[in-house]
DNA sequence: TTCTGTTATAGTTTTTATCTATATAGAAGC
DNA sequence: GCTTCTATATAGATAAAAACTATAACAGAA
């Protein structure tokens, strides 16, 4: 089987029209060049070079091999300093998932901070709910996860980011804003719209529900953050949305109000999840700081 | 030094997501694979597998790394394929080198017996007086050539071809014709044109024309066998032509009156040279056959 | 926990790439 | 025509590395 150096070979012989030189040239003993010459053409049939004394030139065949061998050899250094390049593993892209509710909303905020930071590295970016996020990671169509907490699995590695508070969202004529804040035993009885349950949200919303003694509302349920913004500000009811998407989509105050609830402990929390063995866990630990130190000061 | 085979084993697991196996179908062990694998890493710099016990996945450096890899080996195996096809010697292209009095005359002629006897030979021709064939050959700018005899230099194998009459081409008005012979001893006097001295021709004209004692007009000389031929219809004087060029050039004998010389040994020899070292003589040596044949019959 | 399957490591053997020394042969020079 | 020079080939030895076997380490499943 030939090899890359009897190729290279092959190409410094063709270029000095000599195997002396070319050996001069490799810095390897001519017997050496002559033996793995012989070795090449041996391997592929064809006799590459008429030696003589005076000169040793390429024969019509081993002619038109040579564009061809110097084809491999260009391949191969292209690999060679793409690896070169990807060497630093914050040049390379990452594969990252994030659940519908938060991405489109905390990405925007992050990203440029990223980019900052390590201004090679990519990310691939996919949506998906958080329980195929997480079985996504562990099977290795992701290599790294935004996910709520808690999670299903676990032998993930987990880095906590921050937690994002709930706020309620009423109507502007339903008339709940009292400076914006509303005690929790308010809430009690209250009609709850959530998103339908394939969402993490759902189940949130679910136990605050069951928590403060407000009921959720399962006959109208919402696809998306948006739909359900949109049920409320239709007087269908009030809704939990999480702060960074009122802060990105709520720009009209106007048409809705948005509470805060004295005393409960209203919020979820994120977490950037990865494989416990990925060589590149130094770098993710790295964003995860990064994350919690952009939220901590937003 | 990262090798082919290295190269091939990292693809080989990254398709099989398994050391083990990758290692089968490789029909190796697998503990040659895993340090094989450890060596590519440690000569890329790149870490590119992330191993756990269930599967062996790319890492996103290996990820990206792993088209690139695929371009060396495909490249490589379209290398070991053309050398397959040029594993027929006769499957390669030759460099021909024919004199500017021969080539087109003779070619047409034996071009197509060539290429039915050797179907995937394939001739690049280029036209050079004969002294630069020579070098041409014996410095590898050819692999082969057609000279005239004789030859300057000794370091070349000669296969004689064939001989070519010499015939005297006049004007029609001139009146010379006799039955198309004339007797040696007519040519005493006589003016004879010829090609410039640059052309082997010339020379060859020249020895004729001392031995027959006819005078070659030095005031006019062609610097093509189509010039000559227009200098002697338009009256300018008489000239030795190839039989070959007779034969594909001139059509209309009201024209011109084409002689034998009876008596005198009117031609030139033509041979095909190369290299004595050549790997590919023997193929050369069937050549020469061929046109020997050819031109026998002809 | 124990069992199973996968990868890594240790130690050995085989292969092969490389070296030095020398033979061989063509070209140039005497 | 002989010698010398120079380039390649061959022989034999050595060093490098690629391969093997055996076994350790370890995670996940039973």
């Amino acid at each position: 089987m030939a090899t890359l150096k009897q190729i290279q070979y092959f190409q410094t012989v063709a270029e000095t029209q000599s195997i002396r030189r070319a050996a001069d040239r490799l810095a390897i003993a001519q017997p050496t060049l002559s033996t793995q010459l012989a070795a090449l053409e041996k391997s592929l049939g064809i006799t590459l070079f008429e030696r003589t004394r005076r000169l040793t030139q390429l024969t019509p065949a081993g002619r038109q091999l040579l564009p061809a061998v110097k084809q491999v050899i260009a391949q191969w250094h292209e690999m060679r300093e793409l690896a070169h390049t990807l060497s630093d593993t914050a040049a390379s892209t990452h594969r990252l998932g994030v659940p519908p509710t938060l991405g489109p909303y905390l990405l925007p905020n992050i990203v440029p901070s990223i980019h900052q930071q390590f201004d090679r590295l990519k990310l691939y970016v996919r949506e998906e709910p958080p329980s195929q996020l997480e079985t996504g990671v562990v099977e290795g169509r992701y290599d790294l996860a935004l996910v709520p907490l808690p999670l299903r699995s676990d032998n993930l590695t987990v880095d906590v980011l921050f937690r994002e508070p709930l706020m309620l969202v009423a109507a502007r004529e339903a008339g709940l804003a009292q400076n914006g804040v509303l005690r929790e035993q308010e809430l009690a009885g209250m009609s709850i719209l959530g998103l339908d349950e394939r969402h993490q949200l759902h189940r949130e919303v679910q136990q605050i529900c069951e928590r403060t003694g407000a009921m959720l509302n399962r006959d109208y349920e919402g696809t998306s953050l948006d739909t359900l913004r949109q049920m409320v500000v239709m007087g269908m009811g009030v809704a939990f949305l999480p702060a960074l998407y009122i802060r990105s989509e709520i720009h009209r105050p106007e048409e809705l109000d948005v509470i805060r609830i004295d005393g409960a402990r209203l919020y979820r929390e994120h977490a950037l999840v990865y494989r416990p063995g990925s060589p590149v866990r130094r770098l993710y630990q790295d964003l995860a700081n990064l994350v919690r130190e952009r939220m901590a000061n937003a």
